[in-house]
DNA sequence: TGTGTAAGTAAGTGACTACTTGCATTTCCC
DNA sequence: GGGAAATGCAAGTAGTCACTTACTTACACA
């Protein structure tokens, strides 16, 4: 039998409650059900597990995609934003908890910023397809709009556990609030629907 | 002599740069200039002096101010989103530090969240102002519009170190983006005029 | 001169930490 | 059934941590 996923999958969880320096090698022993020792001998130091686990983490994460021709962006961009802050509210812990450690351990943030790298890239791809296609009514710079989307998603799963009154209702409207705003901020009409329907529509979804 | 303040500031110091379990007496007496002792003397206990650091910053934060009436939206908001991310980006390293405490020292992050909480508050209410004024175009909840600047500039303060190259350049104009992009996405006209008379009657249709 | 207060020095306590060593046990594959 | 690899157990090492005790120094003020 080999506990090397258990440990990983352990020490991941106790990292993402306790930090680094909270992750105790006897808390992470006990989390896997797995004698201290065993530890030591699969990966050889704490320092060596956490990073391990870190980078399991990422790389099992699946990203969801945006198309790269445009074909109903309110659709499109509203699916992307839900599963991407489901992605970061499911992992709000681990990466506060990996962010607070830039001064101590950079290495470590290299395999935590992977993930939005990754999906700042894909957004600012379908925002410069988005311009391309001419259907924008207003100048922006796509590296501004998607920052501002995915700020706005960044910061509601890290700060509404915190602060749960801040942010809209229900959480589960937020990421199709945050890219349809976005949406007008650029000026795009709607792929599917017509001008004349369109702010029937948004006003349906917008009131509750 | 009363090193009180003194042991404050290098507390806040040291737990910004190594987080509450990090910040060891020793090491914050050292950087106090002070022996470690005398920090038991004043504060009793590393919690309660971390608590009294926390409290003392949160104190001496001034924060940016939005007018009750709006009367030029492009450059009071895109004024107080400066201050605002400047304000962050300062903090950035304690507030990393703080957020990371959420599971382990709840009552830290009350300390931490104050600030945000009183922004958001004001934001709010200063959206709801150009709203009542009718210079909106669009339907918008002030809370979800609110939520997405403070997340933009929240975004962009806590993550332009560790990615630099997926935020808008130079970071000096990146709080004016946000804000412009923003009043975009509600439909307020720039600079000091009003809405057109038929964008008026549509958000006079479209508001309750 | 005497007293109170804030600070320092020195030494130590008990608990915890990452990590090691030596040896016994289980498990798996051939 | 045997050998090798993985795991467990017990004990220990050297270091750090928050915090304490007991005593001394410096200074302000009356």
């Amino acid at each position: 039998m080999n506990y090397r996923d258990a440990i990983l999958t352990a020490a991941a969880g106790v990292f993402a409650q306790h930090g680094f320096r909270g992750s105790t090698t006897r808390r992470i022993a006990d989390a896997a059900g797995v004698n201290e020792i065993t530890i030591f001998r699969q990966f050889g130091s704490k320092e060596a597990l956490i990073r391990a686990a870190m980078q399991h983490l990422t790389e099992s994460a699946g990203l969801a995609t945006l198309p790269e021709i445009p074909a109903d962006p309110e659709r499109e961009l509203t699916e992307w934003s839900e599963s991407f802050i489901q992605h970061l509210r499911l992992r709000s812990s681990i990466i506060r908890k990996s962010m607070s450690e830039i001064e101590e351990r950079p290495e470590m943030c290299e395999f935590a910023s992977d993930v939005p790298r990754r999906a700042s890239n894909d957004l600012c791809l379908y925002l410069t397809a988005l311009k391309r296609q001419g259907r924008v009514t207003e100048k922006f710079e796509p590296k501004s709009a998607a920052a501002m989307l995915m700020g706005a998603i960044f910061g509601d799963a890290m700060g509404r556990e915190m602060m749960p009154d801040v942010y809209p209702q229900p959480k589960e409207k937020a990421a199709q609030m945050y890219a349809q705003l976005l949406l007008r901020a650029l000026g795009v009409e709607n792929g599917t629907g017509k001008a004349t329907n369109k702010q029937t529509k948004r006003s349906k979804q917008l009131s509750h």
